[in-house]
DNA sequence: CTCTCGATGCGCT
DNA sequence: GCGCATCGAGAGA
């Protein structure tokens, strides 16, 4: 059982202006701390998977700066928030050295606090099982009523959304492995770009 | 349990 | 028009 010990301090900028890969590893065990209507919703990440920009063929920013991608080519430790599929939102956290472009996609978590709410955000047939409710990026978004709204809002500052860093519990240990269904080549299939903690139950399927 | 398939909006070729 | 960083229902085993 995963004790949630304080509100915690939001990360910082520092952190995010870095390699998106080797930030998305250190991300995995860090807590999502979403206020909504005055309660704290709060889940701790366990899987996600960094995007580059003109390296990596998988990426939104591969082609270049356009309306959508904007906020992956802005300032890091801000939320980039997309819709895909005709009705899912999706969860990423921008992360990139100065200068460049990128964002981690947070796939999966488990819910630590405000768990009834999130049923609710769900919908009551959803979420008999705990993991029903954040394995899945899509999910996440739902439970956590994240859309595009917020896009490109800070997460540093300890507003409606925030991060804070975590750390992993005894016996867990991250892996790592190639990013879900994503297009381009394939170099960039193969990258294993994808961190998750081995063994986890709220990992996606 | 596993597998298949439809839903549904929009960014980009 | 195509295809997507997905999910859930329904069928079959």
């Amino acid at each position: 059982m995963t004790v949630v010990k304080s509100a915690g301090t939001p990360t910082t900028r520092t952190f995010y202006a870095r390699d998106a890969v080797a930030v998305a590893r250190e991300l995995v065990g860090a807590h999502i701390v979403r206020v909504i209507r005055g309660e704290r919703l709060v889940v701790r990440i366990v899987e996600c998977e960094a995007y580059r920009d003109t390296s990596d063929a998988a990426s939104h920013a591969y082609r270049g700066r356009t309306e959508r991608n904007a906020p992956m080519f802005d300032a890091p430790g801000h939320a980039y928030v997309y819709f895909i599929y005709g009705m899912h939102w999706m969860f990423n956290i921008v992360t990139h050295p100065p200068g460049e472009a990128g964002a981690i996609l947070v796939r999966a978590a488990e819910p630590l606090l405000g768990i009834e709410t999130m049923r609710e955000l769900r919908g009551p047939r959803f979420g008999k099982e705990a993991a029903e409710l954040t394995n899945g990026p899509a999910k996440l978004a739902q439970a956590l009523a994240i859309t595009g709204r917020l896009s490109a809002v800070d997460l540093c500052i300890g507003g409606e959304i925030y991060v804070v860093p975590g750390a992993l519990e005894a016996g867990e240990h991250v892996v790592s492995g190639p990013r879900v269904r994503v297009p381009g080549d394939e170099s960039a299939k193969a990258r294993p770009w994808r961190f998750w903690i081995h063994g986890n139950a709220f990992v996606s399927r």
